[in-house]
DNA sequence: CGCAAATTTGAACGTAGTCAACAAGTGTGG
DNA sequence: CCACACTTGTTGACTACGTTCAAATTTGCG
């Protein structure tokens, strides 16, 4: 059950990219793998800039996201923007209207994006056949609330330009996750505007601060691409912790 | 299996605090409840002020929070904390433990508490003989994580003001969750210092915003109590949503 | 090429932090 | 029972980090 499709990517074309990333936890049985494989049937395109999902909508789908990146955000009535988490392929995208009737958060594509929407019964079934399954959802979702609250941390007690660091490290790490080969230059694909919105500050605060990390000589920028020029300095000055490492899946049940 | 302890409290103490709260969302079945009931088998008691669990511990226990409250924290290496969250009873402690070889939070008593430990494989075996409490419990993990994003956007996107007034009204909340007939008057249970690290601000200025908000005749305080006197005023200008309404559940597997 | 979006820079402002001193509780031991 | 130490709360003066507003410049794109 391994072929390669028409478009030929790399990652999430031929198999279920939801199995890939839970796989890279746990070896899936062959039943385990059928059953993810039923996530993603369907498939749907969006282009950069699209919404997927709107704060208050009353869609029952949730997503696998398949190739790009997607931010998620909350508008506050003032009309300003909280951006929550980027996601990227093999992420779970809108697990919020798994519980609630209208939409906590709006997603945004970034870039042009593929998602498998499928609704929620079927999340209800990979549950109850797979217990193993679940818990490895629960774990991501542990993972997934470890890195919201170093956010949360962030904003609350460092300073602007560590805000600012830690983003950066995040989204290369996160685009690592899917490119292994990926060094210390890459396309951040984010305005100076959404970082703001992503680390609490303005946009032209942002620009100060790259500024500033650039003639301390810890990144470079040309034409939109980002080099880290001293991770380990960087690293420490955006207090950062790598949430996907340090797990410990001993306690799992059985696979079924 | 019904009987009254001597310690003769209202909540959590004849039955299982976990089961009180997952039963306030689906009628238990009572093999469902006899599972949930081997978690709060043990029980351990903490002084206001001890800690539970400390950051980078090695523990591998997780918690049924039983009476009391509970903060959870991290400290940067600057020496200064953000607390995260406040759990009440009912709620599930050290889910991280789940995951991570080393706790990511620290867990202290902001109370005289008693929780009930338990090691990580009754979990696995509650999700594989209970796949509808697997679901219940990702709908209570998905509630909280609601909840950390509208603080990330508090501590991002409002004013000292509205993020003081909206932990007044979070921890009147969820206080009023175990007290139902709590009505607008109530006991804090925080410094200014602790509201000072759950809001990003220091002391000082947690102490100027809670004079404003008792000049602007929002709140009374006296004698350590807290009164609202304009509630509805207060909520919004916290921006605060209650992310215990407004739930679709009709989507879970059925009971075992 | 021409337009819109994004970036860059400067100057003035304001929110929240820092430092310091004092007051009011709170608990402890003499 | 009071004295003392310690934590918590309160207030003022000063500072600084980040915002706001405005304008110029660059970049990306149709």
């Amino acid at each position: 059950m391994l072929w390669v499709s028409a478009t030929g990517g790399k990652c999430c074309v031929s198999v279920s990219c939801f199995a890939e990333r839970l796989g890279s936890l746990v070896t899936l049985t062959p039943g385990e793998h059928a059953s993810l494989n039923r996530l993603e049937e369907r498939e749907r395109s969006l282009r950069r800039g699209g919404t997927l999902v709107r704060e208050k909508d009353h869609g029952h789908e949730m997503f696998v996201l398949r190739r790009g990146t997607i931010m998620s955000s909350v508008l506050l009535d003032d009309g300003s923007r909280q951006i929550l988490r980027f996601m990227f392929p093999g992420d779970l995208l809108a697990a919020s209207t798994l519980v609630y009737r209208e939409a906590t958060e709006t997603l945004t594509a970034l870039t042009d994006c593929v998602v498998s929407p499928f609704e929620r019964p079927l999340l209800a079934k990979l549950i109850e056949d797979h217990p193993r399954l679940a818990a490895v959802i629960m774990v991501y979702s542990q993972i997934e609330r470890a890195a919201l609250t170093d956010r949360l941390a962030a904003l609350g007690r460092t300073s602007a330009k560590a805000r600012v660091a830690s983003i950066l490290i995040e989204i290369r790490n996160r685009q690592r996750m899917t490119k292994p080969d990926l060094g210390s230059t890459f396309t951040l694909g984010l305005t100076q505007e959404e970082i703001g919105d992503a680390t609490g500050l303005t946009a032209v605060h942002v620009n100060r601060m790259l500024r500033q990390l650039e003639e301390e000589n810890l990144i470079a920028r040309e034409a939109g691409r980002m080099t880290f020029k001293d991770e380990r300095v960087l690293a420490r000055a955006a207090n950062y912790i790598d949430r996907y490492v340090g797990l410990d899946l001993g306690w799992l049940p059985p696979a079924r």
